[in-house]
DNA sequence: AAAAAAAAGGATAAAAAGGTATTAATATAT
DNA sequence: ATATATTAATACCTTTTTATCCTTTTTTTT
C-alpha cells in the first residue's frame, strides 16, 4: 500500500473530479464520477455520504441531482480529506506504531518522523481542492487509473 | 493506521531491539522480544522468519538458540527493513493510487508527493539499523507500547 | 534420547474493500 | 395533485487482505 489507504485515495480523485465539474457550476452523478476517476461505483458513493455529513461536498437527490461544491468548500485545503477519511494518524501517529511516545518521551525516530509528518501536513494544508481544475481542463493530468 | 503496516511497525521494533541485545554479543529468543516490544509472540515469529530468510536477520535452532545480527547487518538501513516488508510501494507509489502516474505524466500531486517520498526514503536510508543501541541502553528510549 | 528453540503451515478473526438491493427525496410530466 | 423517473442514502452481504493464534516439524544442544 501507499501512504493512504484505498479509500482515502479515491476520496481524494472524487473531490478533485466534482471540484472540476463544480467549477462550471454543474452537477455530477456517482456514476460518472466513479467512471472518470476508475473507482467501483457503490463504494465510492458510500466515501462521498460521508464527505457529504462532513460538508465537504454538497449533493441533492432526484432527477438532475448530483454531487457539486461550492465556493468555500472548493478553497478548503486537501488536508480536510485526509483527516476525514483517514483521519489524523498520519500526521500525528508515531511512525514506529508506539502509544506512548510523544515529544517527551520520544520514540528512537520521534524526530525523523516528526519532520515527514509535519512536510506531508504541510503539503496538503498548501494544496487546496480547486487547484488542479486548470490542469485537469488543459488535459495534462488525468484521474483515471 | 500511520505510514506503516503494523506488520512493519513490529518488525522495525523487533530489528532494534534484537541488534541491542546482539551488541553483546548473545542471542534472544522470540518470547523475549515479544515480550520486550510489545507485540504477539505468534505472528512476530512469522515476521522474523521472513526477515530472516532475507538475511536481515540470524537465528540458530535449538537450546541456546534465538535471534542475532552480525556485523554486517547491524550496519544496513532501515530502509531494507521496510522494503522487506512493506515492500517499495511507499518510496514509489502514486499518493493519488494512479497506475499510469509517472515521472512523463504525472499526477496532480506527483512533484509534491515525490518530495515526500524522497524524503521518507532518504530517512530510512540514513538511520543504521544499530543506531538506537545507545539510546536503548541508557534507556532514554523503548520499544514497548 | 530428551529438551529447547526456531521453522513451517494452517486455522481463525478482524478490518478493508467491493457488491446488491432497498429506501427516500425530488424534479418533471401528466 | 399524482404518478413516474431519476438519483443519492441506507442497510446488508460477499470477498479480499491483514492480523492473530495454534499445532506440528525440524534442528540442535545436552
Amino acid at each position: 500500500m501507499g501512504i493512504f489507504s484505498k479509500t482515502c485515495e479515491y476520496a481524494m480523485r472524487a473531490v478533485f473530479f466534482i471540484a472540476h465539474r463544480t467549477a462550471s457550476g454543474g452537477r455530477v452523478g456517482i456514476k460518472e464520477i466513479a467512471n472518470g476517476i476508475g473507482s467501483p461505483e457503490h463504494f465510492l458513493a458510500k466515501i462521498l455520504q460521508d464527505l457529504s455529513r462532513r460538508g465537504i461536498v454538497q449533493s441533492v437527490k432526484g432527477p438532475n441531482g448530483g454531487f457539486y461544491m461550492d465556493r468555500a468548500t472548493l478553497k478548503k485545503p486537501l488536508s480536510e480529506v485526509v483527516e476525514a477519511v483517514d483521519g489524523n494518524g498520519i500526521f500525528t501517529g508515531c511512525g514506529l506504531g508506539l502509544e506512548y511516545c510523544s515529544e517527551i518521551n520520544p520514540c528512537p525516530l520521534h524526530h525523523e518522523f516528526k519532520d515527514i509528518r509535519n512536510q506531508i501536513h504541510a503539503m496538503l494544508q498548501n494544496t487546496s481542492i480547486e487547484e488542479f481544475n486548470e490542469d485537469l481542463n488543459l488535459g495534462i493530468t488525468t484521474l483515471k487509473k
